[in-house]
DNA sequence: TGCTTACGTTAGAAGTTATAACGAGACGAA
DNA sequence: TTCGTCTCGTTATAACTTCTAACGTAAGCA
């Protein structure tokens, strides 16, 4: 997570506290939602009074921002962290599929409705595209003919996200296809928008998943 | 919209307060998005003091459902008047473009991160099916044949959410790909996930969708 | 042994949702 | 027309929220 190994003991309980902050927080997200989440009601549970959190974190905002770069770190390094054995964007989906459901508000933290006025900071739209990177890669390992479609040619010319990432058009396509159709499944079912249809969610994302790999 | 033919003069005014008031929270909502929805600040922007609304709406809540019944019939009715000539299912995929695209933050409070304590009306998930129903209509009528999916199988005895509809299993499949794909991209980008990456959205959207048409 | 700096406190401002009590006025009926 | 009822809008209040300000204490550092 952060910093442990802090030089002056301040600094080292600084931290410490911090991070329970955060735990407490994530706790009470995931029961109710980030948009309800009250810095006073995690202050009383740690025992201190309401404006004492604002010595840890400037303001509400700030600590939700923590908490989505929190988010975006664990989703990457759970990627990062998959076993991918060569030609397997299937498995990068699962380890999609299981983070998001370990725990659904901080899928909904990171892809869910955002507040208008929030601009993420940089370093967060750098994970975000490590993200994207390895998708990439897993992409390009497993890469196979397929017809150019139009949007292929527009990504030729309209690739700045992929950075120097050296996959063909296709790749970028299909890196694009992989994460909006997963979100699409995913986001719905975290929302309960499939609570009571009767069918299996996890198929349907197979199913998409599926028809995603045999595509061309 | 609502009945506006009343009986009494009260609740003819009672009707059109109720109007204004909705009219205000979409005004507020489209700039602030629905988390920060002010009652206080409705009544202040209509003349009159706070807790006169509660005359009209019992709670915030109520009033926000509300909203959610009338944003699933104006989606529901915009899909019924869509111009489908016999198999264009495309024309219904940028009929939901066109209206998201209109008021985002519309589509968002629909498909968007739900309050983890709320639970829709029934009146509310009739719409929805009713939504789906649509779907269904024009997925038959363009139906194609094309291999039996294990998903298929398993919609073969999950298919409660399509009530009697007549669809076969494969109609059925492509309606929720139709959804969940679709939903896929348009939440993203209206999410704003997209900014900044530089392709055009629309191009993915339609690319996803030429895909899921010429599946089989 | 001090000095400094960070921490936690209470007090308070400016918001929010929501309830209670009250006055005024419009509506419907006699 | 007069009268009773019922609805509406008001103010006051409670219980929240985020966040700032001022103050005392105590921990760390030289």
């Amino acid at each position: 997570m952060a910093q442990t190994d802090a030089k002056t003991p301040r600094e080292r309980y600084r931290t410490q506290v911090r991070a329970e902050i955060k735990e407490h927080a994530w706790k009470q997200i995931a029961t109710t939602g980030a948009s309800a989440l009250s810095l006073n009601a995690i202050a009383k549970q740690m025992g201190m009074s309401g404006p004492a959190l604002y010595r840890y974190y400037a303001s509400r905002d700030e600590l939700i921002t923590e908490l989505i770069r929190d988010a975006y770190r664990s989703l990457a390094d759970t990627l990062r962290s998959a076993p991918v054995t060569g030609t397997d964007l299937a498995v990068l989906a699962y380890a999609v599929r299981g983070w998001a459901l370990e725990d659904p508000q901080r899928y909904l933290l990171i892809y869910g409705t955002p507040v208008p006025g929030y601009h993420a900071p940089d370093d967060i739209t750098l994970i975000s595209s490590e993200i994207m990177a390895i998708l990439l890669d897993a992409g390009t390992a497993s890469a196979r003919e397929c017809p150019t479609t139009p949007f292929d040619s527009h990504l030729e010319h309209h690739r700045d996200w992929a950075g120097s990432h050296p996959a063909p058009p296709a790749v970028l396509h299909q890196a694009l296809s992989f994460w909006t159709r997963l979100h699409g499944v995913l986001s719905l079912e975290l929302a309960g928008h499939f609570t009571g249809m009767g069918f299996d969610p996890a198929l349907l994302f197979t199913a998409e998943l599926d028809d995603l790999l045999a595509r061309g």
